[in-house]
RNA sequence: GGGCCUGUAGCUCAGUUGGUUAGAGCGUCCGCCUGAUAAGCGGGAGGUCGCAGGUUCAAAUCCUGCCAGGCCCA
């Protein structure tokens, strides 16, 4: 083993196992002590700012996988920036109120039979948030996320809660906010209007009843002369039904007369072949035929209370069921209330809060709706005009909280008007002035603007920012005063938004109403949290010196379109008239290893808890990069089992080059580029090549792409390529050799710059890599201070990319050539060979004879014209013409360098063992 | 039911304006090495490009339908 002493081999203290879960705790630690991320922003003064605003995760619950790939790819982006030289923070946040937290700890009250006054209640739900946060945020910072952790911002913050107050008022001054009765999806057991976001659906079984309405008048000319007319209806909620107001028919589709027994019915003439077969029919007949236009303004009589229904027409009716005769109540359903509008009628709603009838409905009065149901069908059935009555399964909407079934229900409520002032119009024009990636999200949020209703911003609860409004008693209008409003959120920003509803005389003495009301009553009702989130481009950018307004990139996930890219919009354009991001970035959702979602009942959830204590959170962060985020991305345990083993390969090249350059000074030992082999520039002409493309993805956020090329250049072009034939001038030339020094050379610019490379993704690893670099060659303290290396000067010209490119496709044709003799045991290691090449003459000029054997790692290399057909050869099928004859070498194998040699004439001179190029090595070094 | 999106080897990704036997890395299998060693190197096998039609001299790439999946709605 002597002559192993004489090599230069690797060393290093670098690891090779990371051991990820033991050491990244303790570099969070470092850095959290170092004030890293402070040091990053001082850093960074002075320099361009590039302003990303960070949506607020709701503060309930423990974070998943889809928080996760969220702030891991935030976080991606504000480290790209900031080592792009970029001023780039990243200021957390976090969405406070609303129902999910009121109801949580509506739930601790009940099982300690608590109720509490409403100022209490939100007492405990800030406790209960701020708990959220807390662990929200250490779970966050687990990540490797870099951020201003220490001063988030929360929306339950008192001056959060001010600017929300304060941006409600300008919407109320620009004359957008409106108090109205409409139709709202209403949880009865919440107690509470839901906005649509809050709804879900879900299997429900409801009675599907078919009843009559006697026509009372009106009968169209076709009909004329036919008696004992009904007009069938259908319904799903026969708890509607004393709310019915109306039928609403299709002008244009046909309606029959069907005459069965003593009765004639009214259905649409399509749907009749399917309501035969229902209704079992046996002898029926039609009687005549007419458009549904001719029934306008004939009049029906309910069937259990005095009172009209009028026949209407609209164009929402639909032959897919029922009978094409649409039971229409304006109070208890979206199509109703806009068809009665038309017509006049009142969104009548007769049911209470409680979803219980109010006293004066007959017969029903005091009964909760679903129980009024069978109630009411058998009411029908006794006085004779119940069709049928089945029970259906179908898709009902339920409470997203509670996941009890709601209803619709006529309710005053506060809005903001989407066209009064054109906030629709702007808001479009706004969408189309941001860039959204990818483009498609345009199409998404335009067509939601386009289409969405009038945005509810009341809620009926306690957690929550108030509505400061002052309603006149007489007239229902409200006081619009700006000092009023001013007042109020300096009120808010000092005790928060309780000084709304515990301060008395909010209201000067002697107000009084335009009607002349001098009684005012205050709201109670609290803001949509949509509408807190939507104001922190308000709360966290614009006032916030240190930063410009708009924001340049929003980067949430794609529901995000219909939350908070789209209230942030409502809010900036309804209150500035502008967008409040020149940018929004999308990512799909986290799905299983099938691509199925994840949920518990499916029982394929997999918590980033689990994967940072079996893997790391670095696995997690290679994971985010590794795929394309744009789409729905998956995971599971085979796909981390395949990044761990990828990350293991870039770790052990990373600590390859270290081991190499333990004893390499740059500045003193330094090779000048030009003075370099030609070899090593060509690898430093590669990685510049790697260096564009990984920063050109950066710019596009596009990091799989930083990913696969990272990893392919570790794997094929050092580790299998460049690395692999240094090795013999690495270990074998003399330490301070120009041979040696050139690679080391290499070495340390590939080095530099792939940890600077790799630092916004493998930020723990790259981190750990810099805290071995020699401290000659790093100026910042941590890679993350640091800014992305600059290209290598290295001219390498076409003819020499095409010659090199020819030696690569060369090599691993020998490769293949090598196999065949390994195969047949003719020889073992590469060395063990001696090869002859022929070559077609088009590459005969791109080869140097001597330097061949050196990148084909064998002992001999010889260039003929004919390798003939004997032996082992090799006919490459990729490089046309070209022959390999491979043979285990007849010399002897150097001791040191394992290269073989001929025993006569390159032996060394005083120890035959080692070959001449060894001896001389030896000499120079002076052993 | 509607809007938007996705579907290429076991896994993660490439595939330029439609144009030669669809590529890469990992994994797998086989082998080598023992001077990156719980490492390193080489080679092989793997895809009717979700399915079915259509346009075209030519389709993974364009069109239609269907199937599967995701988000958002009804």
């Amino acid at each position: 083993m002597e002559m192993k002493d004489t090599l230069n081999l690797p060393i290093t203290d670098f690891p090779m196992k990371a051991s990820l879960t033991q050491r990244e705790p303790e570099m969070l630690a470092h850095w959290e002590k170092e004030e890293l991320y402070k040091k990053i922003r001082q850093s960074a003064k002075g320099k361009p700012k590039f302003v990303f605003h960070d949506g607020p995760p709701y503060a309930n619950g423990h974070i998943h996988m889809g928080h996760a790939l969220n702030k891991l790819l935030k976080d991606f982006i504000v480290k790209i920036m900031s080592m792009k030289g970029f001023d780039s923070g990243f200021i957390p946040g976090w969405d406070c109120h609303g129902l999910p937290i009121e109801h949580q700890v509506g739930k601790k009250l009940k099982e300690k039979k608590l109720s509490l006054e409403k100022s209490e209640i939100r007492k405990q739900c800030r406790i209960y948030a701020q708990e959220f946060v807390d662990i929200q945020k250490e779970e966050f910072k687990r990540l490797g996320v870099l951020a201003d952790w220490e001063n988030p911002y929360l929306t339950m913050n008192y001056s959060y809660e001010a600017t929300i107050v304060r941006e409600f008022g300008k919407f109320v001054e620009n004359g957008l906010v409106y108090k109205g009765l409409k139709p709202v999806h209403w949880c009865t057991s919440c107690q509470t209007a839901l906005a649509e976001a809050e709804v879900e659906h879900a299997d429900h079984t409801s009675p599907s009843i078919y009843v009559k309405f006697p026509v009372q008048s009106g009968i169209p000319q076709a009909m004329a002369g036919l008696s004992s007319l009904y007009m069938v209806i259908w319904t799903t909620t026969p708890w509607t039904l004393p709310a019915n107001l109306a039928i609403c028919l299709h002008p244009e589709f046909n309606y029959v007369a069907v005459s069965h027994g003593d009765d004639t019915y009214i259905v649409a003439e399509e749907l009749l072949p399917s309501l035969v077969t229902e209704w079992e029919l046996r002898d029926y007949k039609v009687l005549g035929s007419c458009k549904g236009a001719e029934w306008e303004n004939a009049v029906c009589r309910h069937p259990f209370i005095d009172r009209e229904s009028k026949v209407i027409l609209g164009e929402h009716v639909t032959l897919e069921q029922g009978t094409g005769c649409v039971h229409t109540a304006p109070g208890h359903g979206q199509d109703d209330y806009i068809v009665g509008l038309k017509y006049g009628l009142e969104p009548y709603n007769p049911v209470n809060n409680a979803g219980v009838f109010v006293p004066e409905v007959e017969h029903f009065g005091g009964m909760f709706v679903r129980k009024a149901n069978p109630e009411i069908i058998e009411k029908l059935r006794q006085d004779g005009f119940l069709i049928l009555a089945v029970d259906i399964k179908h898709s009902y909407p339920h409470c997203w909280r509670c996941h009890q079934p709601i209803i619709f229900r006529a309710t005053n409520q506060w809005f903001i008007s989407m066209d009064k002032k054109d906030l629709r119009k702007n808001a479009l024009a706004g969408i189309d002035r941001t860039k959204w990636i990818p483009e498609w999200g345009r199409e998404r949020i335009y067509s939601m603007v386009e289409n969405r209703p009038d945005w509810c911003v009341s809620r009926q609860r306690a957690w929550g920012v108030p509505i400061t409004l002052f309603t006149c008693n007489a007239c229902g209008e409200f006081v619009n005063s700006s000092e009023l409003f001013q007042r109020i959120a300096e009120g808010v920003e000092q005790h928060g938004a309780d000084f709304w509803f515990d301060t008395e005389d909010l209201l000067p003495q002697g107000t009084v109403c335009q009607c002349g009301g001098k009684e005012f009553s205050k709201e109670s009702d609290i803001l949509d949290v949509w509408f807190d989130s939507g104001v922190s481009h308000a709360a966290v950018i614009e006032s916030n010196p240190e930063l410009h307004w708009p924001t340049d990139l929003y980067l949430e996930g794609s529901d995000q379109h219909r939350g908070w890219f789209h209230s942030s919009l409502l809010e900036s354009i309804g209150t500035r008239g502008k967008e409040p991001y020149k940018a929004v970035l999308t990512h799909g959702y986290v799905v299983d290893g099938k691509g199925k979602k994840m949920s518990k009942s499916a029982g394929n959830v997999i918590a980033p808890e689990k994967i940072i204590d079996q893997y790391g959170a670095e696995i997690l962060r290679l994971w985010v990069a590794s795929e394309n985020y744009r789409e729905d991305i998956r995971i599971s345990n085979e796909i981390l089992k395949r990044l761990t083993e990828s990350y293991r390969k870039i770790r052990n090249t990373l600590r390859y080059l270290l081991g190499n350059l333990h004893d390499f000074d740059y500045s003193e030992d330094h090779v000048p580029v030009e003075d370099m082999l030609e070899l090593d520039r060509y690898i430093l002409y590669r990685f510049n090549v790697l260096r564009d493309k990984i920063l050109t993805a950066y710019e596009k956020y596009e990091f799989h792409v930083f990913y696969h090329s990272f990893s392919n250049f570790c794997v094929v072009e050092l580790s299998a390529f460049y690395l692999d034939i240094l090795k013999d001038r690495l270990y074998t030339y003399p330490v301070k050799s120009h041979g040696r020094r050139s690679g080391q050379t290499a070495l340390h610019i590939l080095m530099m710059g792939m940890v600077r490379l790799m630092a916004p993704v493998l930020s723990f690893t790259s981190e750990e890599v810099w805290a071995c670099l020699p401290r000659k060659s790093v100026d910042e303290e941590s890679v993350h201070l640091s800014q992305f290396p600059e290209p290598t000067n290295v001219s390498f010209d076409d003819a020499l990319v095409t010659k090199w490119e020819f030696l690569v496709d060369l090599k691993r044709e020998v490769s293949k050539a090598l196999e065949i003799s390994r195969r047949e045991k003719v020889i073992g290691h590469s060395l063990d060979a001696s090869v002859k090449l022929e070559l077609p003459e088009k590459y005969q000029s791109l080869v140097e004879s001597d330097e061949l054997k050196y990148i084909f790692i064998v002992s001999e290399v010889e260039l003929v014209d004919d390798v003939g057909t004997e032996g082992n050869v090799y006919e490459s099928d990729s490089l046309a013409g070209v022959k390999v004859f491979s043979k285990m070498h007849s010399g002897k194998k150097c001791e040191r360098c394992w290269n073989y040699f001929a025993p006569d004439t390159q032996a060394g001179k005083a120890n035959g063992e080692i070959c001449l190029r060894c001896e001389g090595h030896l000499q120079a070094t002076g052993a």
